[in-house]
Formats: C-alpha cells, structure tokens, sequence
DNA sequence: CGACCGATCGTCT
DNA sequence: GACGATCGGTCGA
C-alpha cells in the first residue's frame, strides 16, 4: 500500500460545491490517532448535505440551534452528533463561515489499524464490513461527539489523498431522509458501485435508485 | 434473504 | 413528549 500522501488542505473545505466535494472524497483516506493507535479507512460512500434550502439539512431554513451552530463555521471542522442515542455520526463542515454546508461519511474501507477498529467495534474477526455505515465509521475510527469542532488539519483526525483514483463513482438519493419532500430524491450520495462494505441500507436503495 | 423490532438519549417543539 | 442522516439481533419463509 502507498503510505505516502497529502493532508486535505483549507482550501479544499472551503470549496463552495459541497455537492461537487462529497463525490471529491470518495476514495480520500479517513485518518485517526488517537487512542492507542493510528487508523485509517477509505473513504467509499457519502452524501452532501446543501445548506439552508435542503430540507434534509439539519440547517435547513437557517436555523441556528446550539447543536448545529457548528455547521455556520469556517469548513475545516468537524461536526458530529448523536443520533438514535447511540451512534456517533461524522460530518465535514465545508464552504465559508456562516453558509452550513457539511458531509456525511457513510462508510469506509478498513486500511491500518485494522485489530484497534475490531476492537473498538466489538468484531472478533476482520470482516470488511468494519465501517460499513455512518455509525460503524466513528466507532470503528474512535470518533465522538466531542469532536465537534475538531480541526480537520491536525494530526490526531484528518483526511488525506494517497493517490488512489476510485473507480464507479455513482450517485444515488441519501439514505434514511425521506422526511425531506422532494429533496430526499436529490443524488446527492456518492457510493462506490459494486464496493462490499458500502452501508447496509444501500444495497436496497441502490436498486430503488 | 427480507421484515421487523428494541435500544437509548440529546435535541427541539 | 416525540423523534431521529442507525445497528444488530431475531423471526419466519
């Protein structure tokens, strides 16, 4: 495996196309360390969350709560929150401060650290369904909603480019957002095609799609 | 394999 | 007081 690679820069989380930037990530490096050990997972499915006219958007219609203020700040930040009261769910803040754009990480492919995410998940075997799902990705990487607010250009949790150029991008409705009207039908999530640890719920949606 | 269900709690109305 | 940008188990076919 090619261990060399560049850090996502600020210029990349202040692009402006946060459509364009979550189908950008695919294949970029979701790096943690932190808690005994570095870890890291391909980033394989996501999906774009647009600002205050996407009805999907915990920001939809501009509103500000103490939960999402984060999403107005400057991109480069991480916004993470509880959902279901269980899982941990990761975002990357993009564009500019006060426009509240961000992206769902929805699954990754394990690379390092492999034994500390089965850890962390509870596996006792490597299966490649380590990060397949929103919930799955922080467990398995030792991301919490003390995250939030995080700098997404420090060492302990950051994305990175290795070079890796991922093949069959396609986009596809977001998962679990059918609340949203006509909205949830945007394509507005990226997956790998045909990739076995994309999440769970996206085998059905794909044929839905 | 698909359908269903319980867990679990912060956030917003 | 209701409800999630979910998950893993169980049940029945």
């Amino acid at each position: 495996m090619n261990r060399n690679y560049t850090k996502l820069d600020a210029s990349f989380y202040e692009g402006d196309d946060v459509v364009m930037l979550a189908r950008q990530l695919i294949g970029k490096l979701l790096i943690t360390n932190r808690d005994g050990g570095r870890c890291s997972g391909r980033i394989i499915e996501t999906e774009a969350y647009n600002g205050i006219t996407d009805k999907a958007s915990h920001a939809f219609g501009g509103r500000r709560t103490a939960r999402t203020e984060i999403m107005y700040a400057n991109g480069g930040v991480a916004y993470v929150y509880l959902c279901y009261g269980i899982h941990h769910l990761f975002n990357v803040v993009t564009n500019s401060k006060d426009i509240p754009h961000a992206i769902l990480i929805r699954a990754i492919e394990p690379i390092e650290g492999k034994d500390i995410m089965m850890h962390r998940i509870g596996a006792s075997t490597l299966k490649h369904n380590l990060g397949s799902g929103p919930g799955k990705v922080t467990k398995a990487l030792g991301i919490r909603v003390e995250d939030t607010g995080f700098s997404l250009l420090s060492d302990q949790l950051f994305i990175a480019d290795d070079g890796f150029v991922p093949m069959n991008i396609i986009a596809t409705p977001r998962i679990g957002v059918d609340y949203a009207g006509a909205d949830a039908a945007l394509p507005y999530r990226f997956v790998v095609a045909d990739h076995p640890a994309i999440s769970a719920k996206s085998f059905t949606k794909k044929f839905i799609a």
